[in-house]
DNA sequence: ACACTTGCCGAAACCGTTTTCGGAATAAAT
DNA sequence: ATTTATTCCGAAAACGGTTTCGGCAAGTGT
């Protein structure tokens, strides 16, 4: 391991930038336009300049920088906790990439946690009053959000992981569920497929609404008719996934093969599934979407979109800072797609959608009977 | 929903101390000094001022603050990735123990990832450096964890959630999984087993070793023997569970009970079980620790400890914010309870451990002969 | 009546950095 | 040899608070 730093983490006696202006002869305002790169600085004494305090191991002070630069260097992130756990599977990884990416630019990432929208205003205003954040990274996004609205008109910089309805000019980043949903059921009917269920989460929430246009879109591209009591709304923790699985299979002529907008619900099915005495991957076929680690170790393991959530918060922080500092932004938004991964849990139908019925609903019978 | 905020989040034109100065008819150091509570300011300035205060909604700026009194008010979380999720299955609670309780009294909670032991005491460095935080909250503490001694000599404040061996002057927050694991000794003898297995996690982690010695306590107290081929360590995914669940079960004289020290690694035991041909529960108990919620829905659910880890998060927060301010810290440390749960995995054995062996060997005969 | 506290506040220095402005030196143009 | 630009840097004023120090008034003790 080597390591050109001391050992130590030192705090006494900081050295400050007037330090570096007494051992070098010059003035502290030259020193701070040195390292600041102004045009105005010779380009002998900024090399002299930036050695020296490489040297003495200057580093400044960000908030006297911030006192008059009125930056922090500092990104928000306001979690929300009312919500299920399953929203924050992801978290540790989001968080990786947001940090890392702020990290090596020298910013920090600030998280808060809010359990309301009230409760998240309030937050808002704190970081932003205190001047504790530069700007925010959204997540978890409404069809109408209106967080969007609120720090546009307040001029706050901000980034969204995912989009809203609003058709204000704000920056994102996103994972494309729409294609990734639509190539989903164009896999399971090329599969043989022809009944496919879709069990998508919270409608209120952005992603769900187009994960569902995915949905509709798989189905009008294979030629299937949407019948819409095979789309079950607002299912996000296992057992909802549960219970709309054991729903959808129990219906006249249940569909052969279920996408879910969540792996945690799909989880939730195999439950379903393995209670009505079939299997998952032979009788029935999933397909997820998100990537969880818990759907690898499923039997069988889960077929889903593996989303890239490290690169996610890697992209949100670069573009945030980057509008902070008002870079011109190469792109304004992006959007990414997930990467499909197969694995035991979508096959061809083994049963058709008649089959399954006549099994499943002897299956009721006979424990009628019992 | 009643607020007495203004539904925009203001920014431009904040008011500032020479404001409230020039509204008062005071100095704007009689203003700091009486919003700061110092003696020499009469009752009744202090009160005007602090009305005005907040009628003109003022918030003082923390970096400007901060110059001067070398405070952010931001506490500090260095997260380490580099490990298995498991280790950040309450990362949420945690993060809203910390940072709900760090709001209420202003601060803020910046976090940062690492992935080595020299990339967290570099963000340590760099956190301190420039002085983004006042102090950190270290968890996921070794036996030997160098962090303590490098913050303790570099006065830097921090709180550990945890201990570790160094006989250092630190103040921490811990949970006694020590007693409880002792009790779950304890309570699996009352039910009548009389071997009981211990799944431990990673050696170097000094919650593993206190949990190992509530085990050997256990065994103690209830007179029952002591038998190393019936510990395994270093276990913490779903899969090593599963493996070392897999590796006692085989043994000569298999334990009807085994007692975990994540609860991970238990739900990772239930396959092995199930692979057996068993069924938790009724052919072998097990008890965890941690209270995950994945544990309320495998079958049967998991017996386990359940750990407050947003109020874990809520006293390190305090605990640190108090030693900061330099405040006489009421406690040095704390030590909380976990509390027990018993769900479906701990019942009386139905089958002794000869029993027990003579099934499974037979259950690996019919496999061999097949 | 006087000196002596005490309570309360204003003035000013200070924290560490950025940024504006002006001016000395040097180079280029006439 | 002037004038005119350029280049480069120093001096000083910010930024928005905190903290020290000194002083005026009112109360206290003799």
């Amino acid at each position: 391991m080597v390591s050109t730093h001391p050992k130590n983490i030192q705090l006494k006696h900081r050295v400050k930038i007037v330090d570096l202006a007494q051992s070098l002869n010059l003035s502290k305002g030259t020193i701070s336009r040195a390292l600041n790169d102004y045009s105005d600085i010779s380009d002998s004494t900024k090399l002299r300049v930036r050695k020296q305090a490489k040297i003495m191991g200057y580093i400044p002070l960000s908030s006297a920088q911030a006192i008059k630069t009125g930056r922090v260097r500092a990104l928000g992130l306001v979690l929300r906790v009312d919500s299920h756990d399953s929203h924050h599977a992801f978290l540790t990884d989001f968080l990786d990439g947001v940090s890392r990416s702020a990290g090596t630019r020298n910013w920090t990432l600030t998280v808060a946690t809010a359990t309301s929208d009230e409760d998240e205003l309030q937050t808002f205003r704190r970081l932003v009053a205190e001047r504790k954040v530069d700007g925010f990274i959204i997540t978890r996004c409404l069809v109408n959000d209106i967080r969007v609205g609120l720090l546009h008109d307040a001029q706050i910089p901000f980034v969204l992981y995912g989009r809203t309805n609003l058709d204000a000019d704000y920056s994102y980043f996103d994972i494309s569920g729409e294609t990734a949903i639509e190539s989903a059921v164009c896999r399971l009917v090329a599969l043989g497929h022809k009944n496919i269920g879709f069990i998508n989460g919270p409608e209120d929430l952005n992603f769900s609404q187009m994960r569902k246009n995915g949905y509709l879109a798989g189905l009008e591209t294979s030629g299937l008719a949407q019948n819409s009591s095979y789309i079950v709304s607002d299912v996000l923790t296992r057992e909802q996934g549960q219970m709309a699985t054991q729903a959808l299979l129990t219906l006249p002529t249940p569909p052969t093969a279920i996408i879910f907008s969540l792996d945690m619900a799909a989880l939730g099915g195999y439950r379903a599934v393995e209670k009505l005495g079939l299997s998952v991957g032979k009788d029935v076929s999933f397909i997820g979407y998100d990537g969880i680690s818990q759907g690898v170790y499923a039997t069988p393991a889960l077929s889903t979109f593996e989303v890239d959530t490290r690169q996610a918060g890697e992209r949100l922080a670069t573009m945030l800072i980057d509008q902070i500092r008002g870079e011109p932004l190469e792109k304004l938004n992006e959007i990414q797609h997930a990467k499909f991964t197969p694995r035991g849990s979508s096959n061809p139908p083994q049963k058709t959608s008649e089959q399954l019925a006549e099994f499943i609903s002897g299956k009721h019978n006979e424990r009628e009977t019992l």
